[in-house]
DNA sequence: CGCGGCTTTGATGTTCATCAAGTAAAGTGG
DNA sequence: CCACTTTACTTGATGAACATCAAAGCCGCG
């Protein structure tokens, strides 16, 4: 009853996620689960999770965009992934470490909502369709960031810089005139290369009236000759 | 009854494996495991899965050494990491891919252990404890995986070198003198330059009285340089 | 207004891949 | 077992790709 109720009262009940990750947990989890959760805002450019902290909660992004990076000992950052609302590293990870090994910040507007790991780690050891679930979703977080490090590792930087632009278009903003979320220093922290290299070539395509660019708007005019730059390269 | 003769008769009591994924499984959930398992050898060089191949079983190294691998569309070979006994890369798809999406090649004599998909997917639904004994380790495997790709990704050549030399003689055969197990070609199809830059930082290393060469043996003398090398690259 | 961060372009030098050529080692068929 | 072929290994020379350095314009913000 008591459950029911908290059920009916709680925004959980029409969140995305939950077809995902949750549909498979029963009228009483969801409840518990909708009761303990804690959502919070963050607007672009703030920091949602610091290397090194210990790791209390299960975060998801409702929706929004964040950069997951690190430092290395001599102080320069690597963005080892744009985190999207259903395909977020942090979810490898979460259940084997004490301490967060990076850091996330928000790209653009962000909603999290975070969970006492306990509690979804006791979700798992009760539900085995949501330890299903959870386990199929790992695996294909995983298999995106490998197929990503496999493709960008092997081209060149014209390669992956069209390589890069296509991921926004097609996979994060589903439009070829987006506007990037990111400066030109982190795309080269991302994909590896120097920040004058990145605006070279961006340059470059422009010159070659691939791409239109006027400042962070990108407008990409010749999709064809970018995907095959980027299948070349 | 007839699991617990089964369990008596069954090697898999033994097996190391155990502890590490299976500790938590039932008598009877064990049994049915070992019933159905199937156990096989590959020398050296044989491949034991192949791109495309449907994902049909949960495999595990019991003992050995692999390479997981991708033929790029223009036919270049890429190594995507080297398996380990206890942290077998593969780990990470199998539970959410229909086909295999890499090669795996046995670098050494490997003992392999193969359990039916469905018999360990029906193992997590029913038994929470093991679910989260498999999370955890995808967890560990993808960690392990994306700090070495975080590492490497920001050395130059010889810190690649480097890196590489004292990851097999500290990881993999606790021992700074050691027999390569891959060809040259092979070192430069996992850390992402040419087989004649490989030989080049090799003999280099050697002048500079920091390894020693006998074809695929490999004796570092010199530890701290190479880590300073791997680090400062 | 001025400062700092982001962006842009050009000049220069280093790092690395490519090409070439030769030796050693390992497999293959007679 | 030996000629033969193939594959692995090695070194040097060259050029291309890329990082670094330098300088200047732009923009937002205190």
């Amino acid at each position: 009853m008591r459950a029911e109720v908290a059920q009916s009262s709680c925004e959980c009940i029409s969140c995305d996620f939950r077809d995902i990750l949750f549909k498979s947990l029963t009228r009483d989890e969801f409840s518990a689960l909708c009761k303990q959760k804690y959502q919070r805002s963050y607007s672009k450019g703030m920091l949602i999770v610091e290397e090194g902290m210990p790791i209390e909660h299960f975060l998801y992004l409702k929706n929004g965009l964040v950069k997951i990076h690190k430092i290395n000992k001599y102080g320069k950052s690597t963005i080892l992934n744009i985190g999207k609302p259903l395909d977020f590293l942090s979810l490898l990870t979460v259940f084997s470490d004490r301490n967060y090994s990076f850091s996330v910040t928000a790209l653009e507007d962000t909603e999290v909502c975070s969970m006492n790991i306990n509690v979804v780690k006791s979700m798992i050891q009760n539900n085995g369709k949501f330890a299903c679930s959870l386990i199929e979703k790992m695996g294909a977080v995983s298999n995106t960031y490998i197929n990503y490090n496999f493709n960008l590792n092997l081209k060149n930087l014209r390669g992956r810089i069209a390589f890069i632009l296509l991921d926004f278009a097609e996979n994060i903003y589903q439009n070829p005139d987006f506007d990037l979320p990111v400066s030109r220093r982190e795309i080269g922290e991302l994909i590896g290369m120097t920040t004058e290299n990145v605006i070279r070539i961006f340059s470059e395509f422009r010159r070659d009236k691939i791409i239109k660019i006027n400042g962070k708007n990108i407008d990409i005019v010749n999709v064809d000759k970018l995907r095959k730059i980027s299948d070349l390269g």
